[in-house]
DNA sequence: GCCGTTTTCGGCCCGACTGTTTTCAGTCG
């Protein structure tokens, strides 16, 4: 997609306009930027359908911008960017990374030092020369270096799966304390986004100094950066630092939707604040009259009030990322997303008939004690032999064992469960592969056999775009084939999605009934949030699996309803939150 | 540079902290 690379330039281009202390200009290319970045449609396929006057459309783009987004399109290039990084060619992206530089330390520190890119501000640094520069010091450096050796450890973010485990220990740890009132974790945490930077904890106590205290004295600390009596914040083990917060009660309302964001979210909400007549911080919202001489505190003791006082329906946290849920909750036409309890089952499950840690029996009394009705095995199939994939024999033999297991149970072979609608049930399915020609490596009278079947791509990754399209589409036209998992490949901090057509896979997806995954693997989350929208929007049904290879990993589920309720998803968006009956009817 | 049921000019979100200053700029969330 061109949109990535256009928002890159532009948010130089603002870095490069701050550093010049022009107004407003660096805002206006920020904001054009972010809404690129969130596009579903290829800036490129829009150009060509509408032209200029469609560029002009998006939000925060007008004449001047659209002019370089077809500049960008014809050339390759932006003569304005060029030009600018001519005039200081300084590694912006690297170095703007490290906390604590903006862009006019950059623009000091390459006047003075020509320092152009990490590897030089690291050299400059430890060589004791920006400590001497006008307007820093010796802390700025050492800063510097702190920032620099963070960057290298972590890359700075963290996947959600790494982080939501921790939080909600020292959560539970904080909770112990009689003296704490309410805790509840804020910023990207709470909105449960797919990559973390650090972690925010909110709380009101009667006794700040001891709850203080106890924070700073958990294990698995390795640095505290500072503690004072309403911020404390420290560096974990794992790489991440948290802040703790202490807020008087009245103000614990504003303070977390504040601290929970989006930034973004919040700035359209001031606005409307501001509309009203009001003024929102983290301290409340106020009342503002005569001239702003004189604010009075109207609402900020829970989150609710603040979004009632200011005319909105309560969006849920995942929501906030200023995706049109702000229009959504002033005309009370935000979406029922689903709720962490609404599944009812796991479709996608390895067992140790092929890669997976345990058996089917194990697996199965872990879905039981999640309260689960149903678990779905789907192993591996031949063409995967590092996993030991199954071959159509094999198949046919786990089949007898589900069946026994079924009865062992207690309960009835799935055929007659199905119409008993009985409390628990096993049921058999494959994630077979999804071969380069788009054929699927299990014959069709095997796959007959089977409860349903998932069908992915685990080979020839990086084929272009129009090719692996054709592949994926031809494989949903198989009669047998229910569930295209994990469909765009992704790895996060590790592998970019395959080439493919998401509009034309999501149309042939809604043809050919075909469910798409939302695989909950914390270093899957795919489809992402931002799919899940344009899915559900086409119309296309999914379902939320988790991809367990150990039983340990049925828990991951959260992190895949959070994806889905980020990408507005409702129930009937997604099958496995159906009565089962529903739901094995719509798999072929 | 963008935007507009206060429209084509005059606005553009808010506050804290840090480190460098001697009253504030830069950065962050």
């Amino acid at each position: 997609m061109n949109n990535q690379e256009i928002a890159k330039i532009f948010y130089e281009i603002a870095l490069y306009l701050e550093m010049q202390d022009v107004a407003f200009k660096p805002q206006a290319y920020e904001r054009a930027a972010l809404n690129l970045e969130t596009l579903s449609e290829d800036i490129e396929e829009i150009y060509k359908k509408g032209g200029l006057k469609a560029l002009e459309e998006i939000p925060g783009i007008g004449k001047n911008m659209s002019e370089k987004i077809v500049e960008y399109l014809k050339t390759g290039k932006i003569k304005e960017h060029q030009a600018l990084r001519k005039k200081m060619p300084v590694n912006l992206e690297e170095l703007t990374s490290v906390e604590g530089i903006g862009p006019k330390m950059v623009r000091d520190l390459y006047k003075n030092l020509k320092i152009k890119n990490l590897q030089d501000l690291e050299k400059a640094a430890k060589a004791g020369k920006i400590r001497k520069l006008p307007n820093f010091g010796l802390k700025t450096e050492q800063n510097i270096l702190e920032g620099i050796a963070f960057l290298k450890r972590s890359k700075g973010r963290f996947l959600l799966g790494e982080i939501l485990p921790i939080v909600y220990e020292i959560i539970d740890k904080l909770k112990s304390l009689k003296e704490i009132k309410e805790i509840t974790e804020a910023g990207s945490v709470r909105r449960r986004k797919e990559t973390i930077g650090d972690v925010d904890i909110l709380i009101t106590t009667s006794n700040p100094k001891k709850v203080i205290d106890y924070f700073v004295s958990m294990p698995g600390i390795v640095k505290i950066w500072g503690k004072g009596p309403t911020k404390t914040s420290i560096r974990l083990r794992e790489g991440f630092d948290v802040d703790l917060r202490v807020l008087p009660e009245k103000q614990f309302g504003s303070a977390l939707q504040y601290f929970t964001g989006s930034k973004e979210h919040n700035i359209v909400l001031r606005k409307i604040a501001m509309d009203k007549g009001l003024k929102l911080s983290e301290y409340g919202l106020f009342k503002v009259t005569r001239g702003k001489r004189q604010e009075t505190w109207i609402a900020g003791k829970t989150e609710k009030e603040v979004y009632k006082a200011l005319g909105l329906d309560y969006p849920e946290p995942e929501l906030r990322e200023n995706q049109g849920e702000i229009e959504a909750a002033l005309k009370n036409k935000l979406p029922k997303i689903i709720g962490y309890k609404d599944i009812l089952g796991d479709l996608h499950i390895q067992s140790d008939w092929n890669g997976g840690e345990n058996s089917i029996e194990e697996l199965s009394e872990v879905a039981q004690k999640m309260g689960y009705q149903y678990l779905g095995i789907s192993d591996h199939t031949k063409f995967l032999r590092i996993e030991h994939g199954l071959n159509e024999k094999q198949l046919a033999q786990q089949r007898k064992e589900i069946d026994k297991l079924n009865s062992k149970f207690k309960i009835d072979p799935p055929e007659i469960l199905r119409k008993q609608n009985s409390k628990f049930m096993i049921l058999q399915g494959c994630e077979a592969n999804i071969l380069a020609d788009g054929s699927i490596d299990i014959k069709d009278d095997s796959l007959e056999k089977l409860d349903y079947v998932i069908a992915g791509v685990h080979s020839q990754m990086k084929m272009p775009k129009e090719k692996m399209t054709k592949r994926i589409i031809k494989a949903m036209k198989n009669p047998h084939l229910d569930i295209l998992s994990h469909p765009t490949g992704r790895i996060l901090k590790r592998r970019e999605e395959y080439q493919i057509d998401f509009d034309k896979i999501l149309r042939a997806a809604k043809e050919t009934k075909t469910i798409l995954e939302i695989n909950s693997f914390p270093e899957r989350l795919d489809l992402n949030d931002q799919n899940i929208r344009r899915a559900k929007e086409a119309g296309v049904k999914m379902v939320i699996n988790t991809d367990a290879h150990h039983k340990d990993h049925l828990r991951f589920m959260e992190y895949g309803i959070a994806q889905a309720r980020r990408g507005w998803a409702e129930k009937k968006d997604i099958i496995n939150c159906w009565p089962v009956e529903k739901m094995l009817k719509m798999l072929k």
